[in-house]
DNA sequence: TTTTAATATGACCACCTGGTCATATTATGG
DNA sequence: CCATAATATGACCAGGTGGTCATATTAAAA
């Protein structure tokens, strides 16, 4: 219970590259297997060095699991904080735009990485998950909620919208674009596992929540 | 390989309470554990019958798991049929509505199973996953496109709608509302474990994608 | 009651897991 | 070249898994 939740000093006089090296194969189990069902004995024969060595880097299974989750989550935030600041100032559809297309840029430069979010985001037993998901559902909120906010004081967006609510609904889209994404198989209709014509979807995707379902007179 | 998918004879001999309770207890142990991690001996010993017999009912926990989703299935299956009808003539955004107000009756009713579905959603090893998926997106998606283009023909939804990714967000929105409802600490702000404002949080959503987010005049 | 068929049982099997540790190998610095 | 510290190694451990099967128990038929 309580084992260090960083690598011991071992891993860290290790060559950069070997570090990578590690990480790597360590994210690419944890996508492939979640975290229960990824096996260490995989990892290392992998990598082609000895179980033992592996304990010589991380105190546990939990420990490189948490450190690498850890990664991510700092890699997300600052994708998102910088979207947000090179966005400043635009209207605020189009900054949802350019976020959603963002996220899409992150899954094809880590795409391993965000399918050890998606087993997490299921799986009951993985170490701190609930913290985690807390952590990561939060400031992703927060995010949506902030663009949100400007929209309303910029008098782009309707201001009588319950905030959570509206929230939601916009996380709920990206996330699942993003989930279809990566995961091109749950929803083979959508196609988005062409580049060609994503951002025409992205774009009709904002525009429909822009302007609503409902007929309009003589549509 | 080539185990059999249904039960076996004996299995349909037991007393009809005795089945249920075997279904209900692996329902149980997949909806906690996911297909890989749960554990027959937990289900036997939880039902106080020797581990052999369970494989008297079925050939292998393959096969057990696959009774219960194909199960899961049809039940879903006939709860949308029946909405389906019962609402029909009525305005599509009503209509919306009271599905999504079914889903959260089902869940009412099937929690456990409604989490094995969700377990299976991103858990790569669990059998026959990707053909459930589809089956269970193909008739999702078609049950929400023909709402939608009854909701054309009768001039209720715009008619230059993607149906592609028009269907896409309602599902996305509709699957992550159930989500949420299923498990609240996904997004503890939604509050959705609170029965109380429950029609009212769906009513704001509907609302919400009926007429957009954009601002109107002088709103 | 006796015979036969159906069902229940749990010790057992091969296999895999995360983790350990005594030992071997390599690097470092005097 | 030697001594010491750091790192690499893989046989080994206890504990868990899905699945099997000879045997015991129960039910049905004769």
């Amino acid at each position: 219970m309580d084992t260090e939740l960083t690598p011991r000093q071992t891993f860290f006089n290790l060559p950069p590259d070997k570090q990578q090296r590690v990480l790597e194969a360590a994210v690419q189990e944890f996508s492939e297997r979640g975290y229960q069902q990824a096996s260490i004995n995989t990892i290392v024969s992998r990598l082609n060095i000895a179980k033992g060595s592996i304990y010589q880097y991380f105190d546990s299974k939990k420990s490189l699991f948490l450190f690498i989750f850890n990664q991510g989550i700092a890699m997300v935030r600052q994708m998102l904080k910088q979207v947000k600041k090179e966005s400043q100032g635009e209207d605020f559809f189009t900054r949802v735009r350019k976020s959603l297309m963002a996220g899409v840029e992150f899954i094809d430069k880590h795409p391993a990485l965000y399918r050890v979010y998606l087993r997490i985001l299921f799986e009951r037993d993985s170490p701190l998950r609930e913290d985690f998901l807390q952590t990561i559902r939060l400031f992703s909120r927060e995010y949506i909620l902030s663009l949100l906010e400007e929209g309303q004081a910029r008098g782009e967006v309707r201001k009588d919208l319950d905030p959570v609510l509206a929230v939601f609904i916009l996380d709920a889209v990206l996330d699942k674009f993003l989930q279809n994404y990566a995961l091109p198989y749950l929803d083979p209709a959508l196609e988005l596992n062409e580049k060609k014509g994503l951002e025409e979807k992205i774009d009709s995707i904002v525009t429909m929540l822009r302007q609503g379902f409902a007929a309009a007179d003589g549509i």
